[in-house]
DNA sequence: ATGGAGCATTAGTGCTTGTGATGGTACCGA
DNA sequence: TCGGTACCATCACAAGCACTAATGCTCCAT
């Protein structure tokens, strides 16, 4: 295999006409400069360079070599460019995964310092549900994803790297004409005989509220699903029934309902972001994970409302 | 700078989704291989691979070095194989030049074989008077050329690689009814009274002829004049007058002229071929040279005549 | 002649790049 | 649960590589 430095060397000594000069180029001394072009012309077999009176030339068979070695260290140059181009997170892109409800205020927030962070990075982001996302990731179609679980459903996501970002409870909302919008210390049993607004049955959120339900005694008579959590404020707000809403779904509040927290504890889900531990993850990864970690931050600081 | 023996390392493990595999197939052992990623891994401060149960995975850093890695292979690869290609006489150029009686014989035959032997070669060939063609030998305008020199003008072709390749003798030309025809004892005396063709009067050929004339105590009157001996003979066996002919442009002889040699010594050329010794010829010409060496013995040996 | 410029050569030194042996870990089958 | 196996990391070491410093050689100009 052709050796790169050996090869710069000889385009030096062509190109300054003197195994001196090149070698005070390059900070070598000209011993070794010597020894390089020796060397080079050894492996090739070739006489590359010729000595004369008025300085050294190239042969042949040397400027056939030179004649590549342009193009062989451009071609070397841009993948070390782009190397560091996405070490320094310049470069590269970033293939980001969600649940919808992180969209309404983590994820537009994120991703917006991440691109004036990092313009030179490409970023993509996809929804869907935790369940849904988590085995994707596995198989490396996405770099880090934002996932959520409710105690005790770990399970479904083993084998990623996960990064806890937020203890994020689910507060009830009601109508604010409701007689119960009046009280502050609310359970769940007071709230049996309500008509619920949930997400889809399937998703893990509905799953949830009916198990807490089941552990507070009565089954939830659900009368409207909506996978958006803007439009299942709206349905409480027109007093269409109670919802049990997560905070971060409760950032911007129709007016119309009120928000109640549930004694003696709410339910609560763990907010993390998770990469596929087994695919080293880009750096572009690991930024945009700060820039979460600090969102969250803030978010929780916010104030227990 | 990167470096390619690593990155083919990098690559093949890469490939192959282990160290060990990468090591049988590049015949090193597993530690080689290990050590080499790691150094690859520091000298890029990037994770480039990752080891997991299932094998070995590029990192997004890695990803991008490998996706440089064809590209600059196949650069180095075709450097390589230019190289080759010109060492083993199967690519490159070689610019010859040669004087113009050359042409008859010597050098269509020449480069027919050289053709032959090695068509990958690009050939040119530039003719012209030997004063001329040095100096653009000199220059690095021609890889090899032939010349020629009489005695006492050595000086024109300093700084040049020459090798000797005919001593060629000028014979008289005459006419076939020229009364001295019939004798084969000729002096340049005896034709002191005749009418002279020459090449034009600034050759080396005709200087030559004016001066060994004026050894043997006469101008001659010179009354045609061309650079082509073609033409020359083609005068001599009109019957205008007698001509010096290199034995070179004798090789075909024109019916109606006779031809003599004269006493005591002919007039002779040396015929050479010559490098610029200051650049390195290609391996083509070596070639060549070896090829005109051949010619000229079979030349020489095909008779006195 | 003499001195300077420039390349080659040599000896020496630290570093690189291999090998072979060993150790740790994950997985697998009894 | 316990070896056995497969695989990678690490260590110690040897050979060779890539430099430096010093010296020699050749060509050239004064």
């Amino acid at each position: 295999m052709l050796h790169l430095t050996r090869l710069k060397i000889l385009g030096e000594v062509v190109q300054r006409g003197s195994f001196s000069a090149a070698a005070e180029a390059l900070d070598y001394t000209q011993s070794a400069v010597s020894q390089a072009v020796a060397r080079l012309e050894s492996e090739t077999g070739a006489v590359l360079v010729v000595r004369d009176r008025r300085g050294v030339r190239a042969t042949a068979a040397g400027a056939v070599l030179l004649g590549h070695a342009d193009a062989i260290f451009a071609q070397v140059r841009a993948a070390e460019d782009e190397l560091a181009a996405v070490l320094g997170v310049r470069g590269g892109r970033l293939r980001l995964a969600s649940f919808p409800s992180a969209g309404a205020t983590l994820i537009p927030q994120a991703v917006a310092a991440f691109r004036s962070l990092h313009p030179g990075v490409e970023l993509s982001l996809a929804e869907g549900e935790p369940e849904e996302i988590a085995p994707r990731l596995r198989a490396g179609e996405f770099d880090l994803a934002l996932l959520f679980q409710f105690p005790g459903q770990e399970q479904h996501f083993q084998g990623l790297d996960k990064i806890a970002l937020i203890h994020d409870p689910m507060w009830i909302a009601l109508p604010v004409e409701h007689p119960l919008a009046r009280h502050h210390n609310l359970t769940l049993a007071d709230l049996a005989a309500e008509d619920w607004i949930q997400t889809s049955i399937n998703s893990a959120c509905a799953r949830h509220v009916v198990s807490v339900c089941h552990g507070a005694g009565f089954e939830p008579r659900v009368s409207f699903e909506s996978d958006d959590y803007d439009t299942v404020q709206g349905l409480v707000a027109a007093g269409v029934g109670v919802a049990l809403i997560p905070r971060l779904a409760l950032s911007h509040r129709r007016p119309g309902l009120v928000v109640r927290r549930l004694e003696p504890e709410n339910p609560v889900r763990q907010v993390f972001a998770a990469t596929g531990a087994q695919a080293g993850a880009p750096p572009a990864a690991q930024a945009m994970l700060d820039i979460l970690s600090q969102r969250a931050r803030e978010f929780v600081a916010q104030g227990e409302d």
